[in-house]
DNA sequence: AATCATTCATTCACTAAATCAATGAAAGGG
DNA sequence: CCCTTTCATTGATTTAGTGAATGAATGATT
């Protein structure tokens, strides 16, 4: 009873930024008494602070502002792809403080683990409080262990308990779309929405999906697998989806597939980044193909907004570092796709895409389960020094 | 506080059946003393009775099993469409009683109103406690306004308000399918279920999203625009929906097209009910029809399920009196266009489609509202009689 | 048949945690 | 300079839970 006020204390304080008692009391439907109360034992324990009093509310005494103090631990989080491990250290705000990265050898367990331990141990990582952890595929409800990977080709794979008796600190293992979409709401561009999708743009097409603030999984998990639905039963075939999927016409290699079928010279069509270069550098070829990639993006943005009427989308991954050369047309296909006004009311939002982005939707992860273990904590009994 | 546990204890005798005290305590992590005295405070209030006791847990006294008094109250739905309103009079579990239909000349709010008033005039209606009223349209969220039916030709239309004032019953309006999806998650497939969708095909393609027990309408509603999706954009124009939509392949219209363009004489194809009975009477072409419309469900249910990775969906509406020729090939599609085993996890249950069923949903609505404003009254203060 | 162990339901004292009403603190306006 | 307004706090009160003990009903055990 009392954890779950605190815990809604605390969120409303994340949630709306610098914020009065009086006004948490109203929108919680609490008494001002209880506020006090609850924001004085979350203050105590450090994990609120008095900003700064508020500008001017007209006549009356001015308000307190709360705040969390982001700044009263550190985590880090770490993204584990087919290639490489990429971490980030962060504040509890998400706030990256270093980041390094290391190719992969192999992606065995141990290889990956042993990779993770070495490379926090060359980084300002004695004193972070938890650990997240990022991969592909699926994890189980215990946030701990991974059921199956393909693109790591793991299965059933304790990895949080084994990474947890390595380093001593706790450790939340999650799909990376989801933990990307979590970040996002927690202290991304979701701040503030209750619901809103993320799809991510990369080797494959994720879809993370985010009702009532959090992570949507399904009833027995699995939800999101946007990527594999078919847009087009007599379209593209496909190594890892099936035929016509939209990984079949989004993911990095069909889109370099399809660049090469328009005449794009091999060399140019040998990476990702080099065919964005050559579309941005103007290549008409080049960006015909982004420009048909718009569109079946702006058809599956419709789908999606016709199933969820969202008021936002965040667009993420690697691929949208050609968001440029993808979204003119997306916008265009969603418009005119979308039923009635849903097309233009959704807020499509493209989110700055650097290579520690999912390690900082890990280490967001970690901070918003380390805020929400130590919000609900209750702060009675006597803690041992 | 009191008021949300009582709310709480009644949903779990409603979900779980008869249950004893002891059970309802260990899943919503109550004490029994604590539910000893919550439900003995439904049970004065008439919500509760103490059914039975349970046949045997092997050693130890016998759990008294708590039950919904359902037939406390009655109430009334009523379905409206663009030719006619259907009424159903039921008790609280949604069971109907007793049921009409009345053709429609216009559908002007006044004659519509008219209808219903005197349509329940003639019924065994006068002591119902609630009645819920079904229409194609959007509602706003105050269940009492339409703000936009472009079937009936209404855009703003306080319905609720002027119902109510007529009647002297809360009455709450709400979308024909949020209603059914609804009633089938509190009286129909979706118990025992926090997650599931209902899909209906009739005049249009339906979708009703049920999450956490609630039916889902978007941040800002809207939600479930499912008959608008674009399968195929070179796919058959439609007057309604856009070029290649979902309802241009599924709604009754677009199949009686596709029969006569199949071949199918136009007496046979005048109208839905002479199709199906046609392909179930073995015609080729006809069948033929069916078969094809269901690849193309089987496709709309894989997006779903790719989405969604649900464990149910209830198909109803209409268009479900041709479920057997519909679901074999919905079937083969689903399995082979869903991700993994998703395909195979999802039970589809088709709900025996009666004209009563939008009428029944309505009442179950309405039902539905008047338990749950029941269960969370506190009983403490004098009532006056 | 009597006793015992077990499970369900209830009672009552206790307590946690909210509310309520009163009060103090800080601001701007007349 | 006082009054009004709004924010925050305090202490008494109330609500609604828990915990431990008790009673009730049942099958198993001796």
């Amino acid at each position: 009873m009392r954890a779950r006020n605190q815990r809604e204390v605390f969120e409303e304080v994340h949630r709306r930024g610098p914020i009065s008692r009086a006004e948490i009391a109203a929108n919680l439907h609490l008494s001002p008494a209880a506020v006090t109360n609850i924001s004085g034992d979350l203050i105590a324990r450090g994990l609120l602070f008095e900003a700064r009093e508020a500008e001017t509310g007209g006549v009356g005494r001015k308000a307190i502002l709360l705040e969390v103090d982001y700044g009263m631990a550190r985590v880090a989080g770490v993204k584990v792809s087919s290639a490489a491990i990429t971490c980030a250290i962060t504040n509890l705000g998400a706030e990256v403080e270093e980041t390094a990265t290391r190719a992969l050898t192999d992606t065995a367990p141990e290889t990956v683990i042993e990779g993770i331990v070495s490379l926090l141990g060359e980084m300002d990582a004695m004193d972070v409080a938890a650990l997240g952890v990022d991969l592909p595929g699926a994890v189980g409800d215990d946030g701990a262990t991974v059921r199956h990977s393909p693109l790591l080709g793991w299965r059933e794979v304790p990895v949080g308990q084994l990474i947890e008796r390595r380093l001593g600190v706790p450790v939340t293992v999650e799909n990376d779309v989801n933990a990307l979409a979590l970040a996002e709401a927690w202290f991304g561009f979701g701040r503030g929405h209750a619901d809103f999708l993320t799809v991510t743009l990369g080797r494959g097409v994720g879809l993370g999906i985010v009702l009532g603030g959090e992570v949507y999984r399904g009833p027995k998990g699995g939800a999101g697998e946007f990527g594999h639905v078919v847009l087009d039963p007599e379209g593209p075939e496909t190594a890892h989806a099936g035929r016509g999927t939209l990984e079949a016409f989004l993911s990095d290699d069909a889109l370099l597939r399809s660049a090469r079928r328009a005449g794009v010279p091999a060399e140019d069509a040998a990476s990702p980044e080099a065919l964005t270069a050559l579309a941005l550098a103007g290549d008409p070829r080049a960006s015909d193909v982004y420009a048909r990639a718009g569109e079946v993006l702006g058809r599956a943005l419709s789908i999606l907004v016709n199933i969820f009427a969202p008021t936002l989308i965040v667009l993420s991954g690697e691929g949208m570092r050609a968001s440029d050369l993808l979204m003119p047309s997306a916008r265009r296909v969603l418009e005119s796709a979308a039923f009635g006004d849903l097309g233009r009311q959704v807020d499509l939002v493209v989110d700055t895409w650097g290579d520690d982005a999912w390690a900082r939707g890990a280490a967001g992860l970690a901070a918003s389960r380390y805020l929400l273990d130590a919000a609900s904590r209750t702060g009675g009994e006597p803690q041992q020094v």
